[in-house]
DNA sequence: TGTACATCAGTGAACGCGCGTTCACTGATGTAC
DNA sequence: TGTACATCAGTGAACGCGCGTTCACTGATGTAC
């Protein structure tokens, strides 16, 4: 049994559930690869497994299909997703304006250290398959919907109507996606990085500005 | 020869030429369809003559390949985002509520008359091979650059900064390319798409509010 | 108007290739006693 | 601890199929005279 990639010389041997685990994740991250430059669509079971290093074959203990695999590349998008919004909740900026550079700064560390797994959502939000469509927005309309309800904790916030909030919120992440999608396509610490960034600042601080003064209509 | 469609009873003869360019239009046509369904990264030339009802190798009389004719889709598609700018310039409308009333009005109205091309658009936007990528970016940038001239001649903007008109306009185009998306997956007359255009506008005028108030920083 | 020749959109056979999927298999790991 | 058996991740041959592309072709349309 050759597992197509070299161990190290003094490996301890692996169980048989590591081995397995282990190959998934090669998987896993061979599709995250080839779907840089391939919808997950247009991605074949044949190619998976060669940049694996595996017969075709053996590609089905792990996956049913390569739709199966597309759909556990997403739930570990998502989980990445889920991490940024923690970590942008974790900041203690007081002010808005502080809040919105360590926002930014936490997207843009975000997509940096988990690039392919951001060029997965920009890629298949819109041109994967439905069961990862639909999964994507649901994660996405969740981001929202806990962005909504850190609104309503910041101050000033106390008396706005929960659609007000909402649409803030949406205006908010869209904005972040717009972003993320920008950022992946960018070098980090480039020009074009520096560019994408100061405008996401100043596009949330008008935005915000524009919530604190519609509030009273 | 057959074309593979069937000619009216009492037709008149077509020229070669006006014959050629009803099968080009056929298999933009198919092409537009069958990328409903999956990205263009993912048709195949045999699936399209095939939907067309001409043989493959007919194909090559019109395209050299499938990403020759996804250019050739780009290119109408965004000559439908000129005719929406150009729709939305149109407009008679004096207060900013009413312009951004119309402007999303006429959003819905394009989306709903051309709505396989924003789908393209939408998918491929992110997902399409870099030609087709390129020229989507290059036509939203022209669209943005178009919308802040327009901008820079409405009332209350005459002393603004360009990079701040660039600010709003990115921001205005970023949010109707959000609604466009959620347009295009929207039946018409529907109680979600309701929705989106109430979203829309609320937002809209968020962001305008802004605008109107950072603009004295 | 009639004739002879050129053009060229669409045809159909053929090719080698990569595809997903089936099947019986191998042999290392795991387990029961 | 040793032995006999079970499990199962990965193998490799084989299949029928759709793919892009080549090539020589057909026959209606177009043109020159």
């Amino acid at each position: 049994m050759s597992t197509g990639y070299a161990a190290g010389v003094s490996t301890p041997p692996l169980t048989r559930a590591e081995q397995k685990e282990r190959t998934r994740r090669a998987i896993l991250d061979a599709a995250l690869d080839l779907c840089e430059e391939t919808p997950l669509a247009a991605l074949s079971l044949r190619q998976v497994a060669k940049a694996v290093g595996i017969v075709p074959t053996a590609f089905y203990r792990h996956f049913a299909s390569i739709d199966d695999l597309g759909l556990a590349l997403v739930e570990e998008s998502l989980a990445t997703l889920r991490a940024l919004l923690r970590d942008v909740r974790r900041g203690d900026a007081r002010t808005y304006s502080a809040i919105i550079d360590s926002s930014v700064e936490v997207l843009v560390d975000h997509v940096r250290r988990q690039r392919r797994h951001f060029a997965f959502i920009a890629r298949e939000r819109m041109a994967g398959p439905p069961g990862v469509r639909d999964a994507i927005a649901t994660g996405i309309g969740l981001f929202e919907r806990e962005l909504a309800s850190d609104l309503s904790a910041l101050p000033g916030t106390e008396d706005w109507a929960e659609d007000d909030l909402h649409l803030l919120s949406d205006l908010i992440v869209s904005a972040m996606v717009t972003t993320a999608e920008r950022l992946v396509d960018t070098a980090s610490r480039s020009p074009e990085e520096a560019g994408v960034t100061a405008t996401a600042r100043a596009q949330l601080r008008m935005t915000l500005v524009g919530a604190a003064h519609w509030h009273h209509r």
